[in-house]
DNA sequence: TTTAAAGATGACAGCGCTGTCATTAGGTGT
DNA sequence: ACACCTAATGACAGCGCTGTCATCTTTAAA
């Protein structure tokens, strides 16, 4: 059987009390005993029983993932990045893929929280900027970190980390120009995400910065799906005076776009420059290759759950939080969509 | 404060076990004490606790997803299947990606069933094909499930589920053939995966039954990856007498393969076929889109999961399991890359 | 009607830990 | 020497459940 914290007091010759001290760092405890202690769990192979930890101590050590996002890799990116800091601390992590469009999506997340007896959430986008969610979690006073774009901090007692679209844009469009491109065309993503309308304020801003007049026929509403960049491909390249660039919201819609570009026998980058956004790993491998904004995705994980995890200690304790956001700027990645010579 | 046991029991006027052979499903208790008891449930919004189940039982309901797999929409799919039948069955899901090509990926993976106190593995390839592994989890007397590729059934005590790779891959290069192809080169993935040598193998038989001589010099050997595709049709491309058609053993080397040729001016489909396998999302979206074999990636996963959660119990209550093995075939998808006219 | 067997329910210990509070040991100052 | 304080440790209840076994109730057979 399974080495128990009285079969390690045992060994050491101390009680039980002491056991838990040591296996919690709280640091009461003599050097000496110390070492004892923890030799006899070296030598038993001790692992605290994490069910009977969580009832004494009434609190989980489990924190939930919930996404709703088209991404496979950004997931899986974000998940490794949880795992890693969960790791280390001791945390569970229980992933909840879901739907941010269904009806009742505050209720279902609620619910779940309830019944798997979670510690607290890591929300993305778009669900860690729908008012809705953030609304009932904090009346049911559920600890949640979330991870959204934006470029400006704001006070909230609940951590979040800060995604900078704006400024990656506002990079991917001033490159775009830097090409000689004076019609460039924009093809956003759902608007429910707020990545898209920071996106294409960057956009705006840099097309503003170099004098060039914004043209709102340029502008394609969609998804963030390979389809959407096929049919505004269409779109876009049947206007009369076709843009000679298309600034993608992310990289599916930019191989989407390729695509179309290619089914009708247009050239790209000569014709036509495309620019996508996330770096995905496919962004590497259409041909040509994606220009695109690279985000730290596994680093971005982490500084969330790190920031939740510090959290959920300060409110155990009750002692203060300090709420260090950080923030992350995607970085411009250059490639042969856009440019001939590389 | 939430409900516990105590408190329905005494709304519904009956003992806390009473409560508890309701919520464990027991069937002993009288109809109309069910439903005093149910409607008890209901008003209090009683959830049992966890924490205090897994203790008072000495056995968890958490299972582990353990991958090492460079396909996040294999990943992403798998999870997604564990999970519904995990919470079907009141099961959690503990995610653990790792290296399996690690030194000791076999003590690592004991270790974190022993620390994370797990109560059953889901294993994918390769790692359910390492022989390694595996004998370090039967020697912990550790429940998992394995995903693997083959075509026949063997006898074991713990469940199993296959994909037969083989038939999959004998459909593919017969349908390369009735395109009128002779010229067929193989790009292998990694040789750790049986995957590998079990598509080989399809391919080699459909050959056969079409009285074409094997060729060695078409077997390329490579990673299931992008980079081998593009390595390969760079080696493929400048042969004497060049293949017309490949068979690559995934999407990502067909892509790669796509790509290469792409820069070599070589048109697809009519100057080389390309075909791949797994059916990933981006096989859609190459241009131009792939032929592959599709696998129900979702459904799998569910069958292994299910497999697994019905040995513990039956392990539990130490009555008798019936290893009733799922066999899944591929299915072949036709794409532009393998044929013209479509 | 009596009696045994089966069915339904309850009492209670105990799973392995943590929190609280009591106790003991080891200084410090007078 | 004494009282006095702090640091280190221990005793013990109890977290919310399940398993075991005892008890009570019903049903069917004699």
């Amino acid at each position: 059987m399974a080495a128990t914290i009285k079969s390690v007091a045992e060994l050491a010759g101390v009680s039980i009390k002491t056991v838990s001290r040591v296996v919690n760092k709280e640091g009461t405890v003599k050097p000496d005993t110390l070492k004892r202690v923890e030799q006899a769990i070296a030598e038993l192979k001790y692992t605290p029983n994490k069910a009977a930890r969580d009832l004494a101590s009434n609190a989980t050590s489990v924190l939930g993932y919930v996404y709703d996002n088209p991404n496979a890799y950004y997931i899986i990116d974000m998940q490794k990045g949880i795992l890693d800091v969960c790791r280390k601390n001791n945390f569970e992590l229980l992933i909840h893929p879901c739907d941010a469009s269904s009806e009742n999506i505050a209720q279902e997340l609620v619910d779940m929280v309830d019944s798997a007896q979670l510690a607290g959430l890591v929300l993305s986008p778009p669900l860690s900027e729908m008012p809705d969610v953030l609304h009932h979690l904090n009346e049911k006073n559920i600890s949640y970190v979330r991870i959204l774009s934006g470029d400006s901090e704001f006070s909230s007692t609940l951590p979040y980390v800060l995604v900078n679209d704006f400024k990656a844009a506002f990079h991917i469009t001033e490159h775009l120009i830097a090409q000689g491109h004076k019609h460039i065309a924009f093809i956003a993503g759902e608007v429910i995400h707020k990545s898209t309308t920071e996106r294409l304020n960057g956009y705006k801003a840099a097309l503003k910065k170099a004098s060039i007049l914004f043209d709102e026929s340029l502008i394609i509403e969609g998804t963030y799906s390979f389809e959407t960049g096929v049919k505004s491909a269409d779109v876009l390249l049947s206007m009369p005076s076709r843009p000679t660039a298309v600034f993608a919201c992310n990289d599916e819609i930019a191989a989407g776009t390729l695509f179309g570009a290619r089914m009708k026998g247009i050239d790209v980058p000569n014709d036509l420059a495309i620019a996508g956004f996330e770096d995905s790993p496919f962004s590497r491998q259409t041909f040509p290759p994606l220009t695109t904004a690279s985000q730290p995705t596994n680093e971005i994980a982490q500084s969330a759950t790190s920031s939740l995890i510090q959290y959920l200690r300060a409110k155990k304790t009750k002692s203060q939080f300090d709420n260090l956001t950080q923030t992350f700027i995607p970085q411009l990645v250059v490639r042969r969509s856009t440019k001939v010579s590389l």
